[in-house]
DNA sequence: CACGGCCGTGAGAGCGTTCTCACGCCCCCG
DNA sequence: CGGGGGCGTGAGAACGCTCTCACGGCCGTG
């Protein structure tokens, strides 16, 4: 066997335990904070893990703990666009801030195809990971399946298409998208329609039936010209605007599903000369950073964000810790902002 | 001890064995894919696998390999921003694929304050991975050294501040940047201005001393006011090109050192009553997507991630294997890809 | 017909931790 | 002054895998 590799063999448990002159065992016990060890002893361990750099073996650590420590959030999503999408990078943020103060390691795996879902699964299922949040599952998403026969602890971020047994944080999207059409129908708009989220995602399509909802409670016709299909970016956004402009051109009102989507439908509205609000009032979805410094300023439905991101975690590692019911879910409540858009 | 857990017991390899009628070590030449195994052995084997569903249990095998076949990338940014960077999204996409035919797994790592840095670093050391790729470099980045110091292989992506003893892989940020200038130059472009990313990042400073570079060798002068400094974001480049525009009114031709800060600055141009590329041109840096699609297309300087993400997993497995020098470093030749703005 | 070599296999020793016991020691209480 | 109960400690067995080594059996060669 030639050691052709420069790197320096990590010192081990056993060396420091010697260089401490204690056993293993003690050492063990002053890594992990026992409270059982002489306080001679602690200082002797520490000044030796100090000396050696001593860092453990997360490998043999987990081999006997059955612990990583750490929890995978999963992208799950075709197009890199999601990458772009304020919405994502919040949900980043406000995980790893969950986790600051814990000793869990939070690592993003993204699987753009069936053939990296599957290593994605694979990855989990080797005991990689002590469990795993999913982002932007669409309808024929294989990867819950995947990880919930494999018994890996999963919360999904969003409801599942199918109300199946696996626990999910999501938003109140259709309560809010109620709210948004209902804020719009209050400043006397009656032409009012809709850029939807993509249709294969549960986001997309609870926002639509809250618009769907709240027009026919106010005895309007949700007329499928009324609708046009985005896919939650900005370009998408404006497209699906322009569209709607020239299918419905007396339109005095638009819930746009998400904020980004709504940037775009801004440009649109401006490139056909529409003023915003007096022409047409438009709301969000999101609250996103940048309702509050597009033109017009967006009034937007804000997600609770504070909310979700330590309840994703919380509830994640309650199945890890296996103190928790197989499908425990939460919908938290959204929140109209009034800005100057609508 | 009460089992509280609800997860099923995987089983072992020892389980296999037992089911398939032979020995561990068999059933462990069969997973690892060794030849010296019977037709019959593997087949009795491979079905008490699938019977079993047998998955290898990582960390009991990363404890005597010593490999996690898990790279992982670290994204070093304090603003979420860098997220909607379709650079970034690029080597993220680049980086999954050239790895999709191993058996190689990529993680994200993200490290927005000292806090975190320090964690990811303690997750490198662990043993959770082979090796690091790191982005987004500033200049008084902690990780590399915490990594170097550790021995764990390490690429950055992004040529580093000193020219210290680690390996990088980078596109020719300064020779694109005087191509792009020439092209202007050669427009007949006299009153050249320049829109720079972050100045604490190599990309940033290169690119800037390309378009300086450029100029002097033109017989002109790099003036202060010719300068404004942006943050690689949309808003970033709108807000400086407005800046530009107020000190240097006459300004014929501009390099944008990002696409994303292009489009901000095409904005920021048709706000001004400027017309692109008549009145200003316009290069950017990056070939993103967005340059196809603004209006007017972006002339602009392609990135070779083609051959860069190639190279950034084959110099880091260089080093994990331990058959590459300490530093060896790469950068790629950049391409001009002419559109209309310039 | 005998012998060396190769091939498939299994036994067993680690890999670096944690964790359960059991064992002295000291202290407190009767 | 004796006995019980912590409290700090160490020995040693796991955890699930890989890998070296040795061992039969078969073949081919002399």
């Amino acid at each position: 066997m030639t050691d052709t590799s420069t790197r320096p063999a990590s010192p081990t448990l056993d060396e420091v335990a010697v260089l401490a002159g204690v056993s293993r065992a003690t050492v063990s016990r002053v890594i992990n904070d026992s409270p059982r060890v002489s306080p001679e002893a602690r200082e002797a361990v520490q000044a030796a893990v100090a000396e050696l750099r001593y860092v453990p073996n997360r490998m043999a650590r987990s081999l006997v703990t059955r612990r990583t420590d750490t929890i995978a959030l999963v992208l799950n999503e075709p197009n890199t666009q999601v990458f772009s999408d304020p919405f994502f990078a919040s949900i980043v943020r406000g995980l790893s801030a969950a986790l600051a103060d814990t000793d869990l390691n939070l690592v993003l795996l993204t699987a753009r195809d069936e053939r990296e879902q599957e290593k994605v699964g694979r990855y989990a299922r080797q005991g990689h990971v002590d469990g795993v949040i999913l982002m932007s599952v669409h309808s024929e998403d294989p990867l819950p399946d995947i990880l919930a026969v494999a018994g890996v602890p999963l919360v999904l971020c969003g409801r599942p298409f199918d109300d199946r047994e696996v626990a999910y944080v999501d938003a109140d999207n259709r309560g809010g998208a109620v709210v948004a059409t209902q804020h719009l129908l209050g400043t006397g708009r009656r032409r009012i329609a809709t850029v939807t989220g993509p249709l294969d995602m549960i986001a997309g399509v609870d926002r639509q039936a809250g618009w769907r909802q709240a027009l026919i409670t106010a005895g309007l016709e949700p007329h499928p010209d009324l609708v046009a299909e985005g896919d939650f970016t900005e370009a998408g956004g404006q497209r699906a605007m322009a569209e709607l402009l020239a299918r419905v051109p007396d339109l005095d009102g638009v819930f746009v599903a998400s904020d980004p989507m709504a940037v775009g439908a801004l440009r649109a509205l401006r490139a056909a000369g529409r003023r915003v609000p007096e022409d047409v009032a438009v709301v969000g979805f999101d609250d996103a950073a940048v309702a509050e410094t597009c033109d017009p300023p967006l009034t937007t439905i804000a997600q609770p964000l504070a909310d979700m991101t330590p309840l994703l975690t919380e509830l994640l590692m309650r199945q890890i810790d296996g103190v928790a019911g197989p499908a425990e879910s939460r919908i938290c409540q959204t929140q109209l902002v009034r800005r100057a858009s609508a």
